[in-house]
DNA sequence: TGTACATCAGTGAACGCGCGTTCACTGATGTAC
DNA sequence: TGTACATCAGTGAACGCGCGTTCACTGATGTAC
């Protein structure tokens, strides 16, 4: 082969990087494969050699952004005087509303992902499973179960707050917004009985 | 005229509905303004003597979507054993999942508009203060501005459960999903402090 | 009552444009001899 | 060491198509006389 080893590989993990970068700044359709392939600094043609359709490079993009969300986050969680208090905070910050681009692709494509193929859900639905199981670690009383069942709260209260709070247009009401999440979660994580 | 008064509005009115279905079932870039027309039985050429852009079409039809499900959940609330429980079960419910053209547009399009112009966001924060309110008006303990605050924290809560329900594939997840967004929404409608 | 005219909601062809996808090709490299 | 060939990642023209928007027009009605 004429390029070394690894090069296709390295080329389409650039091609997935720019995507799950403007997909999420963006949305999906706003942005096309050419303008995509530009990014990774190629033509639109091989395209196709790296992927079987664009609905496949999303969902590689998504579970590839989710990855490193939730890498971020469990470093936090795992930090000195880290939990779930690390969790939230760093998940609701003011950076996290202003840049979807490098933020949760789950609140920036939520009702996206779920108008896609079941094979992307499915790759959705496991990325979401291992936030689940990130969070529940990090709270406290009642069985497995239960803390399984406020760590799904959990993160649907930090998406929705953080959705909400890029869609308004007042900079003040985004930011009481952001700290009702915040304390919401912390209390979700604390309180025992739900 | 030739057409009797208020036909025009009619009209138009027939437009932002067929458009505030579609939008939340597909997406607004999805849609096209020819098919959307079609659905209001006409041709395309006339949108523009209703509306500036499709952007304005969007707008309008956010707002209308809003205003439906609100009054839908303020008639639960004041039901007889109303209340805060009626509205977050009325808003969790499997068909709610199931069928968001029929629902909550904040759930079915927060990323979307989060990415319009701020007039968008604007008709958008003035729909969801009316939530707030609202859910504030249920919740108990606490002076206006803590109420306040745990309703933000609330719809947050309910419009998150709800994406992630209909993200993934699983339908006993989704049902799990939906289950662990009501009992989280309750109790932060019950406790006091946060 | 009958005719001419103004109004205007709705029509449909046309605009330039970018979309996702296909495909014959290029050309730099590694391998065989 | 030098030449011929195979490999294959990436190129760029082309495909049919639908997009948002514009505009000259139609034709049913209400008004004026």
């Amino acid at each position: 082969m004429r390029y070394g080893e690894g090069h296709k590989a390295a080329t389409r993990k650039r091609i997935v990087n720019a995507a799950a970068k403007r997909f999420r700044k963006e949305g999906a359709e706003a942005v096309g494969v050419a303008g995509l392939m530009a990014d990774a600094g190629l033509t639109h043609g091989g395209f196709y050699a790296h992927f079987e359709s664009k609905e496949e490079l999303f969902r590689d993009a998504v579970v590839h952004a989710l990855d490193q969300t939730r890498a971020r986050l469990m470093l936090r969680a795992q930090a000195d005087g880290g939990g779930l208090e690390a969790m939230v905070r760093d998940y609701l910050t003011a950076r996290h509303v202003k840049c979807p681009e490098r933020g949760c692709a789950a609140a920036a494509l939520a009702p996206e992902i779920a108008r896609r193929s079941r094979a992307t859900r499915a790759a959705f639905e496991q990325q979401l499973a291992g936030f689940i199981e990130l969070i529940a670690d990090q709270v406290s009383g009642g069985d497995r179960e239960a803390r399984r069942r406020r760590a799904v709260a959990i993160f649907g209260l930090m998406m929705g707050t953080l959705q909400l709070a890029r869609a308004v247009a007042d900079k003040t009401l985004s930011e009481q917004i952001r700290d009702s999440g915040i304390r919401a979660a912390l209390a979700l994580g604390r309180n025992g009985k739900m």
